[in-house]
DNA sequence: CTGTTAGCGCTTTCAG
DNA sequence: CTGAAAGCGCTAACAG
């Protein structure tokens, strides 16, 4: 059997609590007492059982982080980033995949982390009855994706801004037929489409650009979804000479789409991202960067000072940088004009 | 304050023990009693502390799992998959990312999952003294990666097959100066890139074929180090026809190395990758296809059941069948041979 | 079928 | 600076 405190105790002499003081590094122990204490523990191979200080204590020294998927490159970077300054902290991290429509029901319906997280980190936007359902826990709450809203910090990039460099970037090159493919039908509740569709309007009518309808597809944030997004508008009577890609993965299943189609990028046609996902610079594609691991770690850390001081620190929001990044998918259309 | 189970118990007017019970589907209640308690349950919003069971029950319903990367592809997909078999069956998944070097020793000194999870499946291959800590922390252990171990039931793929058909694909398209990018330097104790190799240099000999050491260079497993391996081999004397890539991220690095010394790819070279990752695809890459998800999920059940019959089954070792996907990256070589 | 009685292994007052 | 006592909220025998 695992050593408890008492065993540690007895092995030096001194009472439980002081075992439980020592090891916390909490004042109010003498050194030697200490050392000794903490000598024993390593010799007994004694850590605290995290159920019996959550208990007692009152605090569980886990984060929860709820995510739409995991698998998927976005994701995956923010979590890696944030585990990393959480375990620094000697925070643990609980992970919860709310991707299957029935996982994400019962999270919310049973509130598994109720009573087992200190905060929470969602990689999702939840609706507003998922929002009351996080902030009843009482526990910091933190985002790396959506809006700023109510008792949440978010961490995240000026989807309006990105957007408007990569379209103004198209229109820059000379090109006056430019498409997107959206990521309309994604996650509910999601405001980059809606920013990014925004910012896309905003700049071709300041360049005076009228919008044509058949020139938006839905590409549904994936690869495949892309490709046919792409598909669509090659088959619109008058085809655009670039497209503006809300996403990356959607923006090399265009790419793909175009490769079918006999069509040379960026020749016959240009293609801008959104992400800079970590093969884009692979296939050479021209994209609008953001701080994707360092997102997640901004939050992480913003989530720890809120568990230092509590109450002291209020819910606020940090937006990161983002950039265009010039590669091979971009170039002026075909003949001048 | 949050519902506690007296508060449940006085509501419906009988014992905690009785609610106790009646919530965890535990035989000796009555149907009436059991369907006053689950609504009154759900009334107060009450659910039970974790902490507090797993103090008083000694289970913690929760599953560790350690980690080299979260954010690349194959272990993103297998964490996946194994949180939606863990979450399904009512377990938690504890994340450890042990990628950053003192994350891992740190890991490994404290053991901080000790008396916190149930069980803890592994996507990292841990050396000897690892290998023991994990085994002393007395829980059904399994891993998705390396050589089947003492103590680990391991979901796996066959290496060398799959090596094999890769490279013999090649060699039945004719080509006889086959190169290999290889993950020699990757993380300690992996035995894909040994295997890998092996496959590599046995098909060789099976076909007749000289091997030449300067064919085989070093990719790191990465998209960076697959383009620098590429180019390392463009500049030998007498160059490869064909390579095979012992993963699909460093085989993407060898295609954008070739876009740049502007080779044509399949007409000037042949590439073929391994794990079949989800752009592989997008890129046409012709690769060895595992079922990723699947062994996150196969590995995950098989905790399950050892959760399930304590004692009764011993850790096996489960092989997922790999296949080859031809795609547009391979063809004969240019001059017939 | 249900209630009572003890803890699980810690942390936390409160004394000394 | 240290110890004793009292739980944290639940589960697990053991009685009834």
């Amino acid at each position: 059997m695992a050593a408890s405190i008492n065993d540690v105790a007895q092995a030096v002499g001194v009472s439980a609590s002081t075992v439980s003081r020592a090891l916390r590094g909490k004042a109010g122990v003498s050194d030697d007492v200490r050392s000794r204490i903490v000598e024993a523990a390593a010799d007994l191979g004694y850590v605290a059982s995290r159920s019996a200080s959550s208990l007692a204590g009152g605090r569980t020294f886990t984060v929860g982080v709820i995510a739409p998927y995991v698998g998927r490159w976005f994701f995956g970077t923010v979590l890696d980033a944030a585990e990393d300054v959480l375990s620094a902290a000697g925070y643990d991290l609980l992970l919860y995949n709310l991707g299957p429509r029935e996982a994400r029901k019962r999270f919310f319906a049973e509130l598994p982390v109720r009573k087992r997280v200190d905060a929470l980190l969602s990689l999702l936007i939840p609706d507003e009855a998922e929002g009351l359902a996080l902030r009843s826990l009482g526990v910091p709450l933190a985002t790396t994706v959506g809006a700023p809203r109510p008792g949440f910090t978010v961490v995240g990039i000026d989807d309006r801004a990105g957007a408007q460099a990569a379209v103004r970037h198209l229109v820059n090159l000379g090109h006056r037929r430019i498409g997107m493919i959206a990521g309309a039908s994604g996650p509910l509740h999601w405001t980059a489409p809606v920013e990014r569709r925004r910012a896309y309007l905003d700049v071709l009518a300041e360049a005076g650009i009228a919008c044509d309808p058949a020139l938006e597809v839905d590409g549904d944030y994936t690869v495949q979804g892309g490709q046919r997004a792409m598909t669509q508008l090659l088959a619109v009577p008058n085809p655009p000479t670039a497209v503006f890609a809300q996403s990356d993965e959607m923006a090399m299943g265009a790419l793909r789409a175009l490769r079918l189609h006999r069509l040379k990028v960026p020749e016959d046609i240009s293609v801008v991202g959104f992400d800079d996902h970590e093969l884009s610079e692979v296939v050479g594609l021209t994209t609008i960067a953001q701080p994707v691991a360092e997102q997640g770690a901004e939050a992480a850390r913003l989530l720890l000072n809120q568990l230092d001081e509590p109450g002291a620190v209020r819910p606020g929001h940090v937006t990161m940088p983002i950039r265009l990044v010039l590669r091979d998918t971009t170039a002026p259309p075909r003949n001048g004009r």
